[in-house]
DNA sequence: AGCTTACGCTACGCAGACGTAGCGAATGTG
DNA sequence: CACATTCGCTACGTCTGCGTAGCGTAAGCT
């Protein structure tokens, strides 16, 4: 069901306040648990008006998570520290203190099964990966870094105890530990770059 | 509910179906999506029967869980390096190869907003990290390993990679992967501990 | 002011899952 | 072999959510 992009302002109110609604229960209640008439309670709008604008419960879910994608701007501070640092505590913030960070557990689960829902995982982790990647290859311009280490590693040993320490260890994500992986994983890459023990990837 | 330890074998035989068919319907349908209906169909074992052994979906979703407990033996290898390769190449296998890796973000969904699951999923975390907290205080002991470094962050920093690429970048979790980590954290620990341009943590 | 469009509300019918009761058949147990 | 349990099955009544139809009201547009 494609429609306009919408330009009444009463769909452009009601939709808001859906979306809104939506995602707070998704974040209370998962996503499968969100009904459209729980929604439709929450936002005090009409079931029958959700229903004239979102085709069923997963479209609405997945439009939802799309108005989350805001575009964090990539850091340049100078150094290959300076953006990480900047980087990696962003992400700490963002899984602490925003309330997307509540859906990212239940949109990696969703994914998990289902193709559409990955999509958007994708998407969402693409982006967040891009700003990385460029500050990689900037640094690696300027001779920081070692042009052998592979970026998608890097991202994956920097943003994956972030990640793990908030949903699986469940300790404090905060600004310290942000720094002490940022550290950690640029003395290893420095270390690797002049007594390389182990060959390089690839 | 209580119920005894069970040692009738038609009770065991339907517990062990029940399980059985709760967690393959889990892995693909995640858990709110798994109904006690179609565990009966795919278990073959009849609904009341269902009933007279667990209250409720909730419940036997938990039980099912734990019975994923299986302890796997901690190594002791010899050297520090020895016995990460195997845990994280025993945990990269877990999450690629095992039936169990689809259930694990709903394990975590889950666990994000149910304190039920929370404490499933905390011992469960609790018993994987047990087997490397051993290894490190370990190595700590032979001398191999700084006693400055927080096992809880070493942790993190070798785990955290693993999960990121199996649910997040979904990249290649292989050992070769998994030896990089492993490398690349061991080589930052041994580099800081020499020359630490940050002060260690606590 | 007059036309158009979206909204709220009520009222449905439908489907799926819940959880229980009762009974005969099958399976263990001593 | 007799007794005790458990199981499978059928049959419910209930509830919750789905998704739609129809109608009057309110809001926006020109």
């Amino acid at each position: 069901m494609k429609r306009a992009p919408a330009t009444d302002p009463r769909v452009i109110r009601s939709r808001a306040s859906v979306l809104a609604a939506a995602l707070e229960l998704m974040s209370e209640k998962g996503i499968a648990g969100t009904t459209i008439e729980a929604v439709a309670a929450r936002s005090g709008i009409a079931k029958t008006t959700i229903y004239r604008q979102w085709d069923n419960q997963q479209a609405l879910a997945l439009d939802a998570f799309a108005t989350l994608l805001n575009t964090a701007p990539t850091p340049d501070t100078g150094t290959l520290r300076g953006d990480l640092l900047e980087l990696i505590r962003g992400l700490a913030q963002a899984l602490t203190a925003s309330p997307a960070a509540a859906l990212m557990p239940a949109l990696i689960d969703a994914a998990e099964r289902n193709p559409t829902f990955a999509a958007v995982h994708h998407q969402e982790a693409a982006r967040r990966h891009k700003a990385a990647s460029t500050a990689l290859t900037r640094a690696v311009h300027r001779g920081e870094l070692s042009p052998d280490a592979d970026p998608a590693d890097v991202i994956d040993l920097l943003a994956g105890p972030i990640f793990y320490r908030r949903y699986v260890s469940r300790g404090e994500v905060d600004e310290t530990f942000a720094d002490l992986v940022v550290d950690h994983v640029l003395t290893g890459l420095h270390a690797r770059a002049r007594h390389p023990h182990s060959a390089p990837r690839r």
